[in-house]
DNA sequence: GTAATCCCGAGTGATTAAGTCAGGATTAAG
DNA sequence: CTTAATCCTGACTTAATCACTCGGGATTAC
């Protein structure tokens, strides 16, 4: 029940084009440096999230990311989704598992089934319940250095 | 954001044996075959379900396990964390790592984790709120066979 | 033209997950 | 007492996934 690291680097990554929102581009070099994150695995990341339209780039020198949306319409759910795909704690809820072999080897064992629906539909909740302006807003704590 | 095959075939098996409790215990081999799950792997999941105290155990021959509580005393978030262990979205809310290195690299890092800790409050929730009974009534298709 | 940047696909090494195997300990039944 | 069924344990294997790297191409400010 974790979230890849992808996730963790792309949800931070986007705090600080937040920061910056407004300001123009940022290179990925820098963020990769802000947030002491491999500037090349944050490369892979960043095409998922210009294609989810979350955020647009800049070609060339002095381009780089920019939020495509304010940080108040932007929640962490879309962040998540953007660079790991849907939400699906169990194989059987996969989106591409549609019209498959079904989960159930048995019958009775969609027994279990209503939890895990329940509980992904609990997580995507959660994080659709917060946006990037609420990370970035009252910090619990100051900025080290 | 996926939970593990043990997870999965241990909850199932935990059916399983709601629906066979008060009439003995119930072997492996047949939990197995009723869930068609690999015997030795679930050979491997249900220690850690005995040393939880959510089963017990019967040795030798016509032996098998059993619930040690009533179904409706065991809900799904006791088995998960049986199982897998604590539930931590990200490796700085684990608990082994408490009191190691600070999970965020820079001070302000932790603009995140309060998020992950909402959703891992929100997880154990959901999970904690179903119990076996709630699996075992009215099922969406009657047993086969 | 050059340097800075995004862009893309392939490759790699380490870790983890899923499942297997072999054998020992315990006990009911005959 | 013997046998077969069962739990119990630890090591092993194999396959998948993850985190990350690498090499190079396209675009654009200066």
């Amino acid at each position: 029940m974790k979230l890849s690291a992808r996730v963790e680097y792309g949800v931070r990554a986007m705090a600080v084009l937040a920061l910056h929102d407004g300001l123009g581009p940022l290179s990925l070099k820098e963020i990769a440096k802000s947030e002491k994150i491999s500037y090349q695995f944050l490369e892979q990341i960043f095409p998922d999230l210009r294609k989810a339209g979350l955020v647009g780039s800049v070609r060339g020198a002095r381009g780089g990311y920019y939020l495509a949306r304010p940080p108040e319409q932007i929640n962490i759910g879309d962040i998540v989704r953007a660079v790991e795909g849907p939400i699906a704690p169990v194989d059987c809820l996969a989106d591409d598992n549609a019209g498959r072999e079904p989960c159930c080897h048995r019958g009775e064992a969609c027994r279990t089934r209503h939890v895990w629906e329940k509980l992904r539909d609990r997580i995507n909740e959660v994080l659709d319940s917060v946006y990037l302006n609420d990370l970035i807003e009252s910090k619990p704590e100051p900025l080290v250095k």
